[in-house]
This record gives C-alpha cells, sequence and structure tokens, in this order.
DNA sequence: GCCAATGGTAAGTGAGTACTTACTTCGAAA
DNA sequence: TTTCGAAGTAAGTACTCACTTACCATTGGC
C-alpha cells in the first residue's frame, strides 16, 4: 500500500478508537491493530502520539472548514427569514453531527481532557455562530420583529436545543427511547417553539397562522 | 485517621480526579498521592480501581436521591403553574450542576466510556423527568393551555436549553466570555421563551402581559 | 547485477500501570 | 504488660505503555 494511502487508513481508524476510548483510553497499538499494521508503522508515519492526534484536528478542521453552517443560511439572513435562518442552521448542524458522529464524541473527549482541539473548535466555530446569528437578532430586535431579551440567550437557547438533540441521540439514547424524530421535524418543531418563544406579539399572528398551517400538514402527515 | 474517614477522602480526591481526567486517564498513584496516603491504602479501602469508581457511583447516587429534582416542582405541577414548573426545574438544575460540576464532567466521561454511571443515570433520572414532565404537558395540552405539539420535543427542547448551558458554563466557556448570566436570570428567560413558544394563542394575551410587566422591571435592573 | 528508496516487521527499551507482599507503628482492651 | 488488630508504608510483581532499533523484501532506474 502506497504511502499516502497508509496514512490515511491509520488516520481514520485513530479517529474510530479515539472517539470511542479518549485520547488516553486508546493505545498506540490497538490503532495499528485496527489497522493491520505493526506498531512501528503508526510511528513511521506520526512521529508520536499527540502529533497523530494533532493530524486528526487538521485533517477533521478542514473538512470542517468547507462546510461553514453560517454560509448556509448567508441568503437566509439576507432575506431577514427568520425560519429559514433558525431551521437551516439546526437542520445543518443535525445532519452534520449525524452523518460524522466521530467528530461530536472527538470533539467532548478533547473538551474533557482539555486538548487544543476542543479550544479551537470553540474559538473558530461556535464563538462565530454567537457572533453571527446573535447579529443577526439584534438586527431583528431593531426591526421590531423580535422580542427584547439578550440575543445571546436566545442563541443558546436555540443551540441548546440541537446540540442537546443530537448529544441524546448519539451518546446517551442511541437507541432513541425517549425521542424519535426525523431531523427535518426536530429542526422545524425547534424552530418553530424558538420563533414562538421570540417573535414580537405585533408579527405573531401571521407566524401563528403559518406554524397552524404547518400542524395541520404535520398531523395528517404522522 | 479513622477508617470511614479516611475511606471517605480517599473517595473524594478519586471523584475529583476522575471527573478531571477521566477513569483511564486516573492512576491508582495519582489518587493515593492527592489524598496524601501511600498506594496501598487505596487498595485496602477498595479491591481495585473499578469497584473505586464503582463506590463514587453509590456516594453519587444517593446524594442526588435524596434531592429529586421532580419533588422540588411537585407542587407547581399540582397548582397547573407552569411557569413556576419550568423554571423551578431549571433553576434546581442549573443551581446543582454549579455547586457539583465534578459530577457533570463525571458523567460525561462515563457515558463517552460507556459505564454504568451513564445507562444508571439515564434510567433512574433523566427518563424520569421525560416521563413526569411529558405527562404535565400532556395535560396542559389537555386543558387547552399548550399547543399540540409532541411533549417529549418540548421536555427536549427545554432540557436543551438548561442542560446545554450548564455545559457551557463548566465545560466549553467556564470563563463565559459568550454569555453570563446568574441562574436565576437564566432560568426565568429560558422558561419566557420556551412558554411563549407552547403556550396556545387564547392564554398568550395573559402570559405576554405578564411578560411585558416582568420585561420592564428585568430592563430596569440592568 | 547493483543500489537506493520504499514499505514493512520482530523484538526490543525504559517508564509507567494496577495491584501485592512483608513489614512497622501504635492505641486500647485483656 | 502484653497482645492484638487496625492504620500505614516501602518495595516489590507482572504487565502494558509509547516509542526505537535493527533488520527484511520488493521494486524501479542505471
Amino acid at each position: 500500500m502506497a504511502g499516502g494511502e497508509r496514512r490515511l487508513q491509520i488516520l481514520r481508524l485513530a479517529v474510530r478508537l479515539f472517539s470511542q476510548r479518549g485520547f488516553r483510553g486508546t493505545t498506540t497499538k490497538e490503532i495499528a491493530l485496527a489497522a493491520g499494521v505493526s506498531e512501528a508503522m503508526v510511528f513511521r508515519h506520526f512521529a508520536t502520539k499527540e502529533e497523530l492526534y494533532s493530524a486528526i484536528l487538521d485533517h477533521k478542521a478542514c473538512l470542517h472548514d468547507t462546510m461553514d453552517p453560517v454560509q448556509v443560511v448567508a441568503d437566509a439572513i439576507a432575506r431577514k427569514d427568520d425560519r429559514a435562518v433558525f431551521e437551516g442552521l439546526a437542520l445543518d448542524a443535525l445532519d452534520r453531527h449525524d452523518c460524522d458522529p466521530e467528530f461530536h464524541r472527538l470533539l467532548l473527549h478533547s473538551a474533557l481532557e482539555e486538548h487544543e482541539l476542543a479550544q479551537m473548535f470553540w474559538e473558530k466555530f461556535v464563538t462565530r455562530v454567537y457572533r453571527i446569528l446573535g447579529a443577526y437578532i439584534r438586527q431583528r430586535q431593531r426591526d421590531g420583529a423580535m422580542i427584547q431579551i439578550e440575543p445571546s440567550v436566545i442563541v443558546r437557547a436555540f443551540v441548546g436545543m440541537v446540540i442537546h438533540h443530537s448529544l441524546n441521540n448519539n451518546l446517551w439514547d442511541r437507541k432513541r427511547t425517549l425521542l424519535r424524530i426525523s431531523n427535518q421535524a426536530a429542526a422545524r418543531e425547534f424552530t418553530d417553539i424558538l420563533l414562538r418563544g421570540v417573535t414580537s406579539t405585533a408579527r405573531r399572528d401571521g407566524l401563528s397562522k403559518k406554524a397552524t398551517g404547518k400542524k395541520s400538514r404535520k398531523k395528517s402527515g404522522r
């Protein structure tokens, strides 16, 4: 097998094992065994275990850089389409977590172990969402479309619903005994709740009608 | 030092270290050193490292059994005081996490490491909240006081806001750069958002007035 | 045929790791 | 005063850890 291939293969297996058992909980021997090579091969491609971890970080970071969640809803923001903004962000996050649950676990492990991946993710990604979504909410409040709640609180509430839902689905309740719902439906419901919760009363009727229309469709769908 | 005391002391230090570094990431030597005794003493009180972990589990479980979050809001449920129910639960959870952040970390570590503590906590605690709060919401929907959204979704949304806020505060953003807010205020805001989001329009006006009243008070307070 | 580069391994190394053994200290009951 | 058990330790044991060394096998260019 060519060098580049092997390197990538080791990396992939390392991601899986690190995400399952954490950095300290995974041995280089296990990684080598999983990749079907000797331990020495792991150290030919990555000088230290730590460097292997950094390589994962870079690999994942560049993957996730290309898919910017804020850009997904950029035009919804421009159109001031509240529903599209929040539902779009939620669905993007939920889908991303679903198709790459390893990354979510890796992040949690690194946060608990206080590795740099966690801090980097926080600074590059989370603060960005808070900044941009916060600014959007502030604008909508000036428009008189949203009630006067500290925008960061609204962001936290919404991000909380979404992330906690993902956390439940792929950490605590993988069999989804407590709540089985599609990502589309979850994104829609969370958005419904949030927007009803923060949209100002003047515009409420319009939203209510819209929501009611959706609701009846939804009910027939179940 | 008497046997019982020392045992408890070792246990406490073990909790701290396990919550910081995880089960695999903590050595028995470190625990012994932190407790100011030799490693052999740790193994006199706890036959294996695993048993030490189980002892923590029991210790924490019995501590948290005595403080039942559902009982905290039992009479609010009986009175059908939505605000008191949700705000009470939120405040209870936030305060509990604040005064015992180690437990939250321990839980996360054990969930990631798939230790039994996580499953036990889930079954004894989380499912209970979903069951009872879900039943309450269902009742309020029958009363015509809440709109027809799957109760589990509402519970997840609310629990999400609260737990995610705690997670932020003592895992990701301990300096609270993104959002600095008291537990009381957080509980109130999250409850505001949720109740506005799920309370049916017929009763909305009453709530809106109440919320508006609160809001003006809040504003002057800032 | 030779050689260097590439892809690979078996068998180490020293520093931990959980856990044990053999021993000491010491306060109080007999 | 003796004795006995509980509190405590220093120095192990057997094993695993991250990481290294020394060596083998294939391959393509000269």
